[in-house]
DNA sequence: ACCGGCTGAACAATCGATTTCTCAGGAACT
DNA sequence: AGTTCCTGAGAAATCGATTGTTCAGCCGGT
């Protein structure tokens, strides 16, 4: 397009006659200054002209900011954890900030990938969405070098955590079995140790009580990924009885846990009937259409950067989030139906 | 951690009581300076007491690399997409550089995110993966301000291109239905104009004429969605007569193929055999289990990085470059079998 | 003694934008 | 006529690191 290197403000500011602290200041709008109306435009005029676009390193070597996030995920193989991902680069992007994509566990594999990504200047804040394990490795470096919100995370951190509400979402799902007749009722849990499938765990206990099922408490630990989902009903299908519901603590697993059943020749939901937790685009194509209970992912990666975002601009105290609105919501497929069994 | 703001170059020279000059060459091992080995010790010690982390947008708006390289994708509701934003990410960092990440299509309807993404300084380079709609509008944008590297890209750019074998791996796909039988065999596209199903769509012609079917052909456009693979599969079922086997572009339309057959009531591969293009974790938990084609998308994505940083670092002059290694691998499930007719 | 050359390191300019002062000139007021 | 005030704008410092140039001292050679 145009002949040479990129213009600069001096550029701007001497070809339009001015000095580069009234150009600096017209194309910043800054509101205590004072210029002419024609200055400005003749200004605004040669910046266009010139295609001046502003160097943002020599703009965040002078203020503090960087215009830039950085997001820190795990388990992208996931779409579940893609949709959060999404979510937080598309608010990010809305607020004007750009965003850097790291992979948890690579960066706390990887010193000089952590010291390169926080180096400093580079960021203003940084959202982490991470495994539980790379979790303590990574989260020292990053707060000691910038805001931080954690997704999902572990109670008791010294950073605020968004959330979805697990609890709710659990809760709906074994509520669904409970009317569809089903007493004896297991829940496929997440990894042993972390709390986001605990607290899904504790509104399935919640609504087993308070329908008197106390007693049929039944936990199978997995994990997130299909294989996982798998190697649980290989478990279950060990033992003398078969539950007639599982709630399944995550998609991925329960496609595990659908196929595993499919090849043992188990009809679901004739034999057993299957519901889980987030629901995505592949599920209704899944050996059996599977019911789930919907939990906003974008939404809560969007609140984990306006949280953020709104820490870094100073606008509010940092605090946990635990989203409640939209609300989880039943998403009826064909994995659930009326038990066959008393 | 430790009590004030972060030490800088200054800094650690002052502690050392060298200049800065001195203490920034030693910190970066220039080669061409010369100071005693005591003193070098003694500022490399100060720096690591002192905690010294350069500041990475001084640093860049003196020299001018950033180490920072965009990533601008779309169909992240994609995990086919996003494999190869995966290769490409892991690559990058492998390599030192940062990424930033942006939607391509929020980047083409926002102006202001496109100047935010693309402000001087931010970026060493750029990888573009769009979808074909939005590659226009932001090619030229990218490229006249940065290197950039496309991926499964239209032909004829003015900008290097890395792809996968589209046409190997349609032909493995085609092959395989012919040696079980299979005469009638259509290959369900992707959208209208894209380059990408137009060669997959070549190497699916090739493979019938070499078999003396080329009056077999039998072309239905879709898209990469999984909706567009239901539409295909019905207007396919509003044919007196249905194919034998189907060669589908994608695995996310190939699973809207096998939930619309299966609504259909129609067996596979009973009465129609399925395959695709692209593995992916979910295709042996769909309906049927889908056999396929995989191709190294993980592969494409770190190529397309390699590439890029060879030509900021100025190593390579650069060109297109299409993936043979590891080549198309077919991943046989239950999805595809013997012709029940002939 | 004097000069050339090497060693080890400091000086100062630079990258581009922001921002705090400072200041010239004219209007308004006493 | 002199003082004050406001308007409109410029000068210069600053952010932190990099790098081309310069320079002080010391050695050996003549």
């Amino acid at each position: 397009m145009s002949a040479g290197a990129r213009p600069t403000l001096r550029d701007v500011a001497t070809q339009a006659g001015v000095s580069p602290a009234i150009a600096s200041r017209v194309l910043n709008a800054d509101p205590t200054v004072r210029v002419r109306e024609e200055t400005r435009e003749r200004i605004q005029g040669v910046a266009k002209d010139m295609g001046y676009v502003p160097h943002s390193v020599a703009r965040s070597l002078r203020g503090a900011r960087t215009g830039a996030i950085g997001l820190v995920m795990h388990g992208l193989d996931s779409p579940i954890n893609v949709d959060v991902l999404a979510g937080a680069q598309a608010a990010c992007a809305r607020a004007g900030y750009v965003t850097l994509l790291a992979d948890a566990e690579q960066l706390a594999g990887d010193h000089s990938q952590l010291s390169a990504f926080l180096a400093r200047g580079r960021l203003d804040g940084v959202i982490l969405h991470s495994g539980y394990g790379e979790e303590d490795r990574l989260l020292e470096a990053i707060t000691s070098s910038v805001p931080a919100v954690l997704v999902n995370s572990e109670d008791g951190r010294p950073v605020p955590t968004v959330r979805v509400d697990d609890a709710a979402a659990a809760r709906l799902a074994t509520e669904h079995l409970i009317e569809l007749g089903h007493r004896e009722i297991a829940y496929i849990a997440g990894p042993e140790g972390s709390q986001t499938s605990d607290r899904r765990e504790a509104g399935y206990r919640d609504t087993l009580a308070r329908h008197d099922l106390g007693g049929a408490v039944d936990v199978v630990h997995a994990g997130w990924s299909a294989g996982a989902g798998t190697t649980a009903v290989h478990e279950l299908l060990r033992r003398p009885t078969l539950p007639t519901g599982l709630v399944v603590a995550n998609a991925v697993a329960a496609s595990g846990v659908l196929s595993a059943f499919r090849d043992a020749g188990l009809a679901v939901p004739g034999q057993v009937s299957v519901i889980t937790i987030h629901d995505s685009w592949f599920l209704q194509h899944l050996s059996v259409a599977l019911t789930a209970v919907r939990l906003p992912l974008q939404v809560l990666g969007a609140t984990a950067a306006d949280l953020l975002i709104d820490t870094i601009e100073g606008r509010s105290p940092v605090r946990d989030v635990a989203i409640t609105e939209p609300a989880p919501e039943l998403v009826l497929r064909r994995s659930t139906g009326p038990t066959s069994r008393r």
